[in-house]
DNA sequence: ATTTGTCTTCCTACTAGTAGGTAGACAGAA
DNA sequence: TTCTGTCTACCTACTAGTAGGAAGACAAAT
């Protein structure tokens, strides 16, 4: 009956939910251990270290984002349709909880003691977001649909601030709805004659 | 030549420095006796809990916050001044790593593993901030030195989130000129005819 | 077919070091 | 004298990480 699913996968599972509440030291291989029913010494032979099992965990992350992201492209029409999809993913997960913060947003927060082969990859995901986005905005922008202050990359900076920001916020206040308050509206602006 | 700082405020700001740096679980009482020299028994004698020194803590600074934004209110001539100058404070405070990261911002990503005592006095900051920035925004639309799309508390937790977005994108790239990169168009969109 | 060796995964048992926190003594000031 | 701040010395629980071995899977050699 078990999916079929392997005890590295299992732990960066939990990895992962842990991260997203608590931060890089806001968990520790006992926790793990616990909930997956494993002895801490079994997570050390998938995982050496905890730095190691956070890098690798990142990469799975952003792995899986490219994946999502490539997805989104291909199935939603417009670049506004795309933007308007992706706004929607975060809010769902928000909203049920499976993921309701993003890991590398909570990492980047602990940047300055995370340790160097997890932080460049932070970095990386925060580039590769940056990225997707800009070149969204770009194609809305060409064809129209789109219109656009500054230069695409600079607003794709803002708009991925906004995303991080109000997730922070939705946090804070305790209310998931808060997250798409504030990004919904960012969003509309830049959307040509809604109407 | 000591500035007559007590010991319990050296506490609380090496205690600030280092919740900036690595978030609740990034420091411990070791860290705090090793900058500050002073045995761990002391630093309990001054806050005998963890959750009650990082309360005392949030609550200094929010009381400073406070401190801060009715002198900006009451230096600054207009409210789109006021929105400049807490840009323009924040965008110091990173350049010069004196506070590269605002301590709220840091504990809200933690809120769910935060001591209720904690998690309360920081979204009561987010709340206090929110408020200031509501009526500044409120304020400048009166005097249609703003103009505004939505309503006024809405356009205030959305630059409240640029901010704190700002921050973390200026924390992941170690870029601090990213901050003003990204904040500054947010408030240039609200100022009405810039010339 | 059985043995041999290797690889994987997990285990028990352990280490050194750190976590937050406590008890009690002492010195100086009020 | 009592109160405040500091100290030494200690506690228990937990931290990441290690040592060494048991059990099974697989393949090649016998």
């Amino acid at each position: 009956m078990n999916a079929m699913i392997s005890t590295s996968e299992k732990i960066l599972d939990v990895a992962q939910s842990l991260i997203v509440a608590g931060g890089y030291n806001g968990f520790s291989y006992a926790d793990i251990s616990d909930a997956i029913g494993i002895r801490k010494a079994s997570i050390h032979h998938h995982f050496p270290t905890k730095a190691e099992l956070v890098a690798a965990l990142v990469d799975r992350y952003r792995q899986q984002t490219e994946l999502g992201l490539k997805a989104l492209r291909e199935q939603s029409a417009s670049p506004a349709d795309q933007l308007q999809a992706y706004v929607n993913f975060w809010q769902a997960c928000i909203q049920d909880a499976t993921l309701p913060f993003c890991v590398c947003a909570m990492l980047a927060g602990e940047t300055p003691m995370l340790p160097e082969e997890v932080a460049s990859r932070v970095r990386a995901h925060f580039h590769h977001l940056a990225g997707w986005l800009t070149s969204v905005l770009r194609a809305g922008a060409e064809q129209q649909l789109i219109r656009l202050d500054k230069r695409p990359d600079d607003e794709a900076q803002m708009l991925m601030a906004s995303v991080h920001g109000a997730m922070l916020s939705a946090r804070a206040f305790g209310d998931p709805g808060m997250f798409a308050a504030i990004v919904k509206p960012q969003i509309a602006r830049l959307l040509v004659a809604n109407r």
